[in-house]
DNA sequence: ACCTGAACACCGTTCAAGT
DNA sequence: ACCTGAACACCGTTCAAGT
């Protein structure tokens, strides 16, 4: 044997997860056109009929992405509101801030996140992204018991609050908000849901 | 010769439009993932290499797909402005329906509408999207002037609400919020908006 | 239970050649 | 100026067979 390098057994053990690592990086390196089954199992170092055993098709893969993508942005909205320190106000700034953060440095993955044509098993992706949901209904609840946001079905208030999150993200992903005015642009938002309230 | 039907003669006269007329249809009934310059040809009834005299590549018919969106997307807002009556919020919630209504009758268009990884022509798709952002400035200095909405910088406030739109777009395209609490949130976002300034 | 290798039907893109 | 036909290097997906 020349080379010395010890060859991967016949079972890789951690296929499955390999794969999703490898994944992501590509998705937020070069974008999801990049991302191939063949070409993750080429860079995992198995043939390209294995990933079949873990994902049954390509969508199987981008649903399972998403739905980690949910998890990981919902721990970092959690991390940042009970990291801030201040004012009700600067604890949703700190969550908005870090929502919109999240989307820039992983804007393939969060537009992966909210298009899901059909996920493969149904129910799987509403599952994941509660929580995030939950994180926010947190953050709407104490804000309006604090009477710094407007009354009303907090609901219908957290599902603006994150269409408002989305929507900055989306404009600064395509490009129509220059970098340097995204966080004065989250300010705003926030001054809008807190306005006449703090 | 048999069955009548007139040759289609060499020179296909309006390939271009034909090629983007088909392709918006594919994409608004099969999504983006069936739209392929191949089977676009096909349809058309050329050779598949014939659509690469108008559009360099497949990215650059997006492109395209993405611009006529916008000069769409605008028109259908100013003529929901133009053809609403009642008060400056009754005017705002036609537009802001009808931006979400041209939404989720054609996700997919929105969605590469914002999103664009890099546009073939830089400067294209921003001044495609100028006739868009042009509409809402409009309404936001109507409102303004007439005082319901809250003084500032109408740049910023402009942002905001398309993203607030775009935003609500986003979780109904993805399901996260049933079609029939779509109306309901538009009206919440029109509100939280004006809000103290009726 | 997990992975391989060959096969099938597709793509986008390129380019010499035809009209 | 516009389109065709063959060619190339890729895909996703399937399935019998190997370990």
């Amino acid at each position: 044997m020349i080379g010395g390098m010890a060859d991967r057994p016949y079972h890789h053990g951690h296929l499955r997860a390999a794969l999703l690592a490898e994944a992501e990086r590509t998705l937020r390196e070069e974008g999801i056109d990049a991302l191939s089954l063949r070409d993750l199992a080429r860079q995992t170092g198995v043939s390209h009929a294995a990933p079949r055993r873990h994902f049954a098709d390509r969508q199987a893969l981008l649903d399972a992405l998403a739905e980690a993508g949910f998890a990981w942005l919902g721990d970092e909205v959690r991390a940042a509101v009970n990291g801030a320190s201040g004012d009700y106000q600067a604890r949703l700034r700190a969550a908005a801030t870090a929502y919109v953060r999240f989307a820039t440095a992983d804007a393939a993955l969060l537009q992966l996140m909210f298009t899901v044509k059909n996920a493969s098993q149904p129910g799987v992706l509403p599952e994941a992204s509660a929580s995030l949901f939950g994180a926010v209904s947190d953050l709407i609840g104490q804000g309006q018991r604090a009477d710094a946001l407007p009354p009303g079905d907090p609901g219908r208030l957290r599902l603006l609050l994150v269409a408002t999150l989305q929507g900055i993200a989306a404009l600064v992903i395509s490009g129509r908000v220059p970098a340097e005015q995204t966080d004065a642009l989250v300010a705003d938002a926030v001054a809008l849901f807190t306005r006449s309230h703090n």
